[in-house]
DNA sequence: AAGACCCGCAACCGCGGTTGT
DNA sequence: CACAACCGCGGTTGCGGGTCT
């Protein structure tokens, strides 16, 4: 690696800040038509007044087709609460088991709401256990990250006969994985995986007159295990491609309510993309994902008067 | 009605890893 | 091997809207 780094960009004369929805179809129309190979050279190539960097993370984080809108639910929240008290705070690939979310979403819901609701149901359990409570410096010797709360949380539990009522099933070789809620259950912070300090304790040892700890057998469920080694793979369970081509007409649809385009009463009116012939897999869109004619006279209209060019210089 | 405060979330920043020369 | 360029990730910030006083 190299000494120091270079800005990523000159960023005298840039944009900062919320994107405006000019910018925002700049951006889209750029890549549409040529993708986004190179990002460093797309807001120049798109004429937008931005880094690379903030171009990347707007299409990859809001403009992305297939990305989902809306609240999380209960079954998302169960999957990222039991993903991070295995993976801690790796947001992109917690990301990589819930399709259409983004890191930085699932990162935001973790820190503004998961983590307060994982702590209050940590009171509320702790007011109900008042017996058989490890020892409190085995606690801290153990784990002293996030992970660490949520498996204070799993103390006395026999992990084996409480498990989170999340099945993930997969449907195909691999590429669709369908989250169904087993049960009503209230299991917010039942992560099935984390470890009981009742096993903790029956771990320890000692030999050769050094105390130890053997790496105590972790209760997980096998579905979580796959999930794990097929990301190390570089495999993700979780991609959905039969329903990317719905997604892509309902997030162009709500793009141009978004934007005033069209009105959302209106189910005759076309949408910029109206491609059924299916996208092609893997999450990186493309220029040959795109059908590039806009057809919403709306959108034409828009574009037109933001005066985004229909001819690109390379 | 207005100011203070809180909270959610979009965006930025800086670092590490990877790739190209 | 050294360096530069770039991408992606995770932590952090700060704006804007909602709620409280």
């Amino acid at each position: 690696m190299g000494k120091g780094r270079a800005p990523c960009c000159d960023k005298v004369g840039l944009n900062k800040g919320t994107w405006t929805p000019e910018e925002d179809l700049r951006l889209i129309a750029h890549i549409q038509r040529y993708g986004h190979a190179n990002w460093r050279a797309l807001p120049k190539k798109a004429g937008l007044l931005r880094c690379g960097k903030s171009c990347r993370l707007r299409w990859i984080n809001y403009l992305r087709p297939d990305i989902k809108l809306g609240h999380f639910t209960e079954q998302e929240e169960e999957i990222i609460i039991k993903l991070h008290a295995l993976l801690g705070n790796k947001w992109s690939k917690i990301a990589s088991h819930l399709p259409g979310r983004t890191d930085n979403e699932i990162k935001n819901v973790w820190n503004t709401y998961l983590k307060k609701k994982l702590r209050s149901r940590e009171q509320e359990e702790g007011e109900h256990k008042t017996t058989d409570k490890p020892n409190s410096s085995l606690n801290e010797s153990y784990c002293n990250s996030d992970q660490l709360q949520l498996q204070n949380r799993e103390n006395d539990k026999d992990p084996t006969s409480d498990t989170t009522e999340v099945q993930m099933e997969r449907k195909d070789d691999k590429s669709e994985l369908e989250v169904q809620p087993k049960s009503n259950s209230s299991a917010l912070s039942r992560c099935s995986s984390s470890l009981s300090f009742a096993t903790v304790e029956n771990c320890r040892g000692e030999e050769n007159g050094y105390e130890f700890f053997k790496i105590p057998e972790m209760t997980i469920e096998p579905e979580i295990w796959s999930m794990i080694e097929e990301d190390d793979h570089g495999e993700s369970l979780a991609v959905e491609k039969n329903t990317t081509t719905n997604e892509t007409r309902d997030w162009l649809e709500s793009l141009e309510i978004e934007l005033g385009l069209c009105d959302p009463q209106d189910e005759n009116q076309e949408t910029l993309v109206r491609d059924d012939t299916g996208l092609k897999e893997g999450n990186d869109l493309c220029i040959d994902d795109f059908q590039i004619e806009p057809a919403s006279p709306l959108l034409l209209e828009y574009l037109y008067d933001v005066n985004i060019e229909c001819s690109y210089v390379d």
